[in-house]
DNA sequence: AGCGAGGTACACCGATCGGTATAGTCATGG
DNA sequence: CCATGACTATACCGATCGGTGTACCTCGCT
């Protein structure tokens, strides 16, 4: 129950799908052949196809494992802010924005896996829509709390800020993306009706925003 | 000046480009070969690289000329809405909603390709980061337009909103995501502040207070 | 008349693609 | 004791990749 949900790998496998993860997030789907993932792997391709049987099933395997670890650091994140709508939806904003810096400014891997998949029956696809419609039903959640006179609009609209911020993090086309995406969301979900705010005084909680500024 | 500002292509460039259009898009960058783009144009391997010299160059003015339509259609339509920012704000969403009905659901073409190229140097990062930003002065125009107290803020905000709506489109993951970006554009820019001059009413601090961002 | 630009048709290149086959090593546990 | 599972090593497969070369054709323009 309390325990991860991991599937049991074996050690092989959890090395193919840690170097999968690395080529694939920063080079593309289609730009990073088998070959180089097992040579990355310390793995040959013999045990790849052995434990995922196909490409597009590492694929699968590569998106899944990372969405796990997206989901664990939200709720862990969520949890953790308290029960106030304000202080979710800024832990929310904050955790996004520690992952994409950690990740590297490739933006979505959801986002970018899709684009690179053309067949919409791809069990992928389901995978990236049911992410979007998770974190949809997080701001939804946020969005109630905040007793938001039309919670599922107010969602929407703030997860289309949150997904912004994503991609526009990753194309590095402006700066400050979280935080402008942050006191957005604030003023839809928190502002929309009379509430005082805490502390309106800018820095958002979104902490120092020490962005990596290098592009 | 009414003409087409479009370069002179050859017939044959032409028809490759526009089979490169519809093939990159619809399938991506990496997972269409020349081959299948000389085929879909009636025309040989050889003019094809002729006229362009290269994939990677062929891949460049793919989007160079799909920015330039996209530009076209924004600027149009956004003059003939005339001088309001709502007016403006509203004609720039239904235009972009009516651009990704039109090009069927594959999202943002210039994220997509963003997404597929791994290296920062690579020209096209470069145009999709500069359409990117244009987007922005867009937004800046229409915030200032509408005397926004933060303008430059309050347009990067919407900007998210705006590319939140173009990608989710493209995933499909949930509906009406430009309705839903378009009403919290309109209440971001056109609502979040007292109608007539920018007074100091209290309550415009909590959102998008501080300008801060565009360094 | 002639020439160059824009084509077609097609053969060819080395490299890499996803995927398979065969053979053998090594550790664990019933 | 020995069978099974996880792995290495290596060779191989047909297909396709981006890109080039040669030869020939056919216009429009001077």
């Amino acid at each position: 129950m309390l325990v991860e949900t991991e599937i049991d790998w074996t050690p092989g496998a959890r090395s193919v799908l840690d170097a999968a993860s690395e080529l694939f997030y920063a080079r593309g789907l289609h730009a990073v052949g088998v070959e180089a993932i097992a040579e990355r792997a310390g793995v040959t391709k013999k045990t790849l196809y052995d434990r995922f049987g196909s490409k597009d099933r590492l694929v699968v395997e590569y998106l899944a494992a990372r969405d796990r670890r997206w989901r664990a650091l939200l709720t862990e994140r969520i949890e953790a802010a308290g029960p106030g709508a304000e202080q979710r939806l800024t832990a929310l904003f904050a955790a996004s924005h520690e992952w994409s810096r950690a990740e590297g400014s490739r933006g979505c891997a959801m986002v970018n896996a899709h684009a690179e998949i053309d067949d919409p029956a791809h069990p992928a696809r389901a995978l990236v829509v049911e992410q979007k419609r998770w974190m949809l039903g997080l701001f939804r959640d946020v969005a109630e709390r905040a007793g938001v006179p039309a919670p599922h609009g107010a969602a929407k609209a703030v997860a289309l800020l949150h997904e912004g911020a994503l991609v526009s993090y990753g194309t590095g086309a402006f700066e400050g993306v979280f935080e402008a995406a942050q006191e957005a969301a604030l003023l839809l979900i928190g502002g929309a009706r009379p509430r005082r705010l805490p502390s309106s005084d800018g820095r958002t909680g979104a902490g120092a925003g020490r962005d990596g500024g290098a592009r």
